[in-house]
DNA sequence: GTTCATCTCTGCATTATTGCACAGCGATTT
DNA sequence: AAATCGCTGTGCAATAATGCAGAGATGAAC
């Protein structure tokens, strides 16, 4: 048997087709199907059914996937183990972190880049969930109140958020009290940027008329009147038109976490990357308890 | 990273040579070279010293043994798991046995192989220790005092023993006292045979002069008037030409289990096999407590 | 010291794997 | 109903992996 096929295998499980996983897997998917038909044969069982509308595990493939990840699992240990022995200060560096919208460390990164012109910085700005322990990213930059245990975490700053409303939709409801307007929220995953629950705890019948994963679209949908939501006056660009409903009053704001995965503690690249943030997040960033 | 090369790291790790593990893995040993060197660039370490008398694990190849071994655990398991579910009755079945010197199944085998013509009996006559777990086997037969408990185990039979000398040695020596003569003993891995501490047990001071693993080699010693030793009168030579020291007093013997993995539980083969031997084996051993 | 056996390394021919392009199929849209 | 899109299956060419055979090196046996 083929270890290698059990790589394949979950690639198509996840995906749902071979086409899904040929792309996760950078190759082409016919690859990807005589791969599975290899396996299928030295395990005797049949692991997908093939459907119209994609290959559906049957309950034989159930049962590897269950054993696969296993496998999966330890061969990421030993990935990251050998990554956390790189003791080199070029290659690559692999960030996650929230859009710039949100959070823009362009200038933190520019002189981390300058100071390290061999490390190859990528940055992958997204809201979803980045899996640190599959080395999606080596680093990741999150907005969550209490980090993942299982993760080495350092606290960069905090980032304040006020309610922010254009100037024409609160001169046209006349009121200060956020719970009277229709709000536009950041739903993020894993309670990410979770606001709704802060708007609630305000007043449960604040009405919500949009989510959205984006913070810029937060910025957009508020800047063209549709309600009201929460921005960070740090991100707001200086000819803004908005106006804060008593800022002295509703005061939130999330902390920003710098998360790594503890087997890369001893990586080079990773140890500099953290160091540096720390120092300078202390300047750029507001230091402050939630 | 390829999983595969995990599996040439293994086979690398235990057999210390690149030729050894090339016939482990029956391919080339070329090939086991170019894989492993892939495998240490893409970890980026070191795996082997290159030595004059083989390859020797680095720091890191240590490491990586103990990870890459649990890998190996969990393929294995998946191999099993989808073997059991293998419903005919036709293809291989590995058994592994004593020697038929210590025990003749033949008969047995030959009727077995006469009910399931389409079944095709591997069987593998060592005395060193097979590895159930790794599917080395799919059944085995051995001599144990007591079956190792994270496997299935039946007892089939208990095969006797008496201490046997030739002729012109007893007459020479003059005596019926075991601990009087010079011993030729079989001494098997792990407890399997180890009929060493028996003898010990009679007598301390009992000169052991012949060790060796093969139960052949201890009844030719024994003919050749070397010494005596336990041999078990069902496995003697209808014309043979030795006695037997006061075989009233010392009874000794070993019980016969059949062995089988648990996850191959539900493997037909292995299931009519394990039947069949059951049923004919009270026939044809000796069924008696120890 | 010589011979022999064993192991590793390397270039080349063979074999196996992969990517590519095209065809077919079903679902959704126009 | 035709068109379009995304997905899967297949023959063929390109590519990569493998086996083979010979050379060199080392240690053991004579």
């Amino acid at each position: 048997m083929n270890w290698d096929h059990l790589e394949y295998f979950l690639a198509v499980a996840r995906a749902g087709s071979l086409s899904g996983a040929a792309k996760q897997l950078d190759v082409n998917h016919s690859t990807v199907a005589r791969r599975l038909e290899k396996l299928e044969q030295q395990l005797g069982s049949i692991l997908f059914h093939r459907l119209s509308n994609g290959y559906q595990l049957t309950e034989y493939g159930v049962k590897l996937q269950q054993q696969a990840v296993a496998v999966e699992d330890q061969i990421n240990q030993i990935q990251r183990v050998f990554k956390s022995h790189d003791s080199e200060l070029s290659g690559s560096l692999c960030i996650t972190k929230p859009s710039s919208g949100a959070l823009n460390l362009q200038p933190i990164f520019a002189d981390f880049l300058q100071q390290y012109p061999e490390i190859d910085l990528q940055i992958n700005a997204v809201s979803e969930f980045t899996d640190l322990t599959r080395l999606e990213a080596d680093v990741a930059i999150r907005f969550v109140e209490t980090p993942p245990k299982d993760l080495v975490a350092v606290k960069l700053g905090f980032m304040p958020m006020y309610i922010y409303g254009s100037r024409e939709l609160i001169k046209q409801m006349n009121s200060q009290a956020p719970e009277d307007y229709p709000w536009v929220i950041q739903s993020g995953p894993k309670g990410q940027m979770d606001s709704e629950a802060d708007i609630l705890a305000i007043h449960p019948d604040t009405k919500i008329i949009m989510r959205t994963n984006s913070y810029n679209e937060v910025y957009e949908a508020i800047c063209s009147g549709v309600g009201v939501g929460f921005l960070s006056p740090l991100r707001l660009p200086l000819d803004h038109t908005l106006q804060a409903l008593t800022p002295e009053k509703f005061h939130f704001g999330s902390n920003i976490w710098l998360l790594t995965h503890p087997d890369l503690r001893n990586n080079a690249r990773v140890k500099v990357f953290k160091a540096f943030m720390i120092s300078r997040a202390a300047k750029l960033l507001v230091q402050q308890e939630s």
